[in-house]
RNA sequence: GGCCCCAUAGUCUAGCGGUUAGGACGUUGCCCUCUCACGGCAGUAACACGGGUUCGAAUCCCGUUGGGGCUGCCA
């Protein structure tokens, strides 16, 4: 693949706006990403909106929303609904040249005759009944068609593209992922290019425009092989060469089920609301179902270790060998996902972080209110704490509740010691140089002195400062937040 | 039914004829520790099955099984 990379890359990811985007899809969205990264190609936007009673336009715009919120930038942009004249072009030339014919055949006819194929263990084949009518034949066919209420569809004519050049009878290409493929053309029969309700099939409108748009590597799922000899065998009707295919494996469900658009642990939202960084989700998508190989070399010996977690996407594109796609489908695990998030976040510069926070999750507010009551330096300490202490956005941002003065704390029901809370209220007000290490000399005097130990110590102060029993270290929370504050929650 | 893709632990993978089958997530135990998490250490667990080829197979070939895709108009 290497070898032809000379001139401009262009690659497209090509969903059809008929549901929300799911995982499975900015996957295949993020490999063509990448790779267009990665050689300084073009990455553009398609989308695939042919079926016009499926589509709609909020689903688009869901699509953008969800690419942007990923940023993962499109440098163009189309829509399969605005290019139907190319199509008509391209379906012309074909019909001139009797590469295409139109068919009447209806529904019930083929489903019938694809019945009885099955049952004698027969391939179904289109039995090429249309494509050489004559002229009567067409109109009388037309006419009884129109009587009830249908048009006619046109296909594609193998046998006449098979005159053309007879080495297609078996069509053949080099998957970057799976290697090489071939397929037996007279097992495909003349399929659909455009159908009975005048609609473009997906075939062909699909291949058309990757030829068109200069397309030079389709990226797409592997659901999609069976599709390609179709493709192939279009531009090949065209006198064209199709672009280099890489088919990439399948990602499922959790259920080890293929994933669906209604499924909620594959929409995007769940893990926008579940606090997982976008480029964590992106980092998790890359590395499953594929592999990063890193080279090195310590003391004149070669090393190889696989890649894993990234500090961003430039350093993914760079490492990136789309021959190292798994041809087998992988299962969505969202316990790596978590590990990848925490991992990406403790990388994470708390700038950084601040800047996502905005922009991502809608805490512009709540940041402004920290930094406001803590000052600059806290502000940012505080982050750099947190990120490091857990796993997703979500917990960040709810233990930033704590620290402020209106977090509430209820202690209804629970049991604690009083009058040690009492002695270390009565301690921390006396602390005139307020640290971690005099808290924390505090905290030891106050357990001797009242004959508690240590732990039943910070276990109450725990309690009074953030209501809990878990969370991160409590001596610098209790720094953060001050004497005054820390007083304040011991004197309930 | 036909054609095609795929097959290493619970999950993601390394391996490309000779390895004690390596790593990651999970999980178990221990250490660290004010708790949870992190981190450190140790453990757990895999070549789907059956034939070949070969001195030797996870690795190459064939078959079976299993999963998936396409096959009339979803993309």
């Amino acid at each position: 693949m290497e070898e032809n990379l000379v001139n401009g890359i262009r690659v497209r990811f090509a969903p059809s706006p008929t549901g929300n985007l799911h995982l499975g899809g900015v996957r295949t969205a993020l490999f063509n990403y990448i790779f267009a990264l990665k050689y300084s190609g073009k990455f553009i936007l398609r989308i695939d909106d042919t079926d016009r009673v499926r589509s709609k336009k909020e689903y688009e715009d869901v699509i953008k929303d969800d690419l942007r919120w990923f940023e993962i930038k499109w440098d163009e942009f189309y829509r399969q609904s605005e290019r139907a004249f190319i199509y008509e072009k391209y379906l012309n030339t074909l019909k001139e040249n009797g590469l295409a014919y139109e068919c009447f055949c209806t529904e019930e006819e083929i489903l019938k005759s694809k019945e009885i194929a099955i049952k004698s263990k027969k391939p179904y084949i289109y039995n090429g009944r249309c494509a050489n009518l004559s002229s009567g034949e067409k109109e009388k066919l037309s006419f009884s068609l129109k009587e009830k209420g249908l048009y006619s569809s046109i296909r594609l004519n193998i046998a006449q593209v098979l005159r053309m050049d007879p080495s297609f009878y078996s069509v053949e290409f080099n998957d970057a992922v799976h290697g090489h493929l071939s397929f037996n053309s007279k097992l495909i029969g003349d399929f659909i290019l455009k159908t009975e309700d005048n609609r473009f099939a997906y075939n062909f409108a699909s291949i058309i425009d990757d030829y068109d748009l200069g397309i030079t590597h389709v990226i797409r799922g592997e659901d999609h092989i069976s599709n390609t000899p179709k493709q192939i065998l279009i531009l090949k009707a065209l006198g064209k060469e199709p672009p280099v295919f890489a088919h990439i494996s399948l990602l499922y469900g959790k259920d080890g089920k293929i994933m669906s658009k209604r499924d909620a642990a594959s929409n995007i939202k769940y893990y926008k609301e579940e606090g997982y960084l976008p480029e964590a989700v992106l980092n998790y998508l890359a590395v499953t179902g594929n592999t990063f190989t890193v080279h090195s070399s310590k003391d004149g010996k070669k090393e190889i270790f696989e890649k894993e977690i990234f500090s961003n996407i430039l350093e993914m594109a760079d490492l990136l060998d789309i021959k190292k796609a798994k041809g087998s489908s992988a299962v969505l695990n969202e316990d790596k996902l978590r590990h990848i998030n925490e991992k990406r976040l403790a990388l994470m510069p708390a700038e950084q972080l601040i800047k996502v926070l905005t922009e991502k999750f809608q805490a512009a507010s709540i940041l402004a209110k920290l930094k406001e009551e803590y000052g600059e330096d806290f502000y940012f300490e505080i982050i750099d704490f947190l990120k490091n202490e857990f796993k997703t956005v979500k917990e960040i941002l709810k233990e930033l509740e704590i620290f402020f003065d209106d977090f509430k704390i209820n202690l209804s029901g629970i049991k604690y010691d009083d009058g040690l809370r009492k002695a270390l209220l009565d301690s921390f007000q006396n602390i005139n140089d307020f640290n971690e290490n005099s808290i924390k000399n505090i905290i030891k005097e106050a357990a001797s002195q009242n004959s508690k130990t240590v732990k039943e110590c910070y276990e109450t102060l725990r309690l009074f400062i953030t209501g809990r029993l878990d969370g991160p270290s409590i001596l610098k929370i209790i720094k953060f937040l001050g004497k005054n504050r820390a007083v304040k929650r011991l004197s309930i």
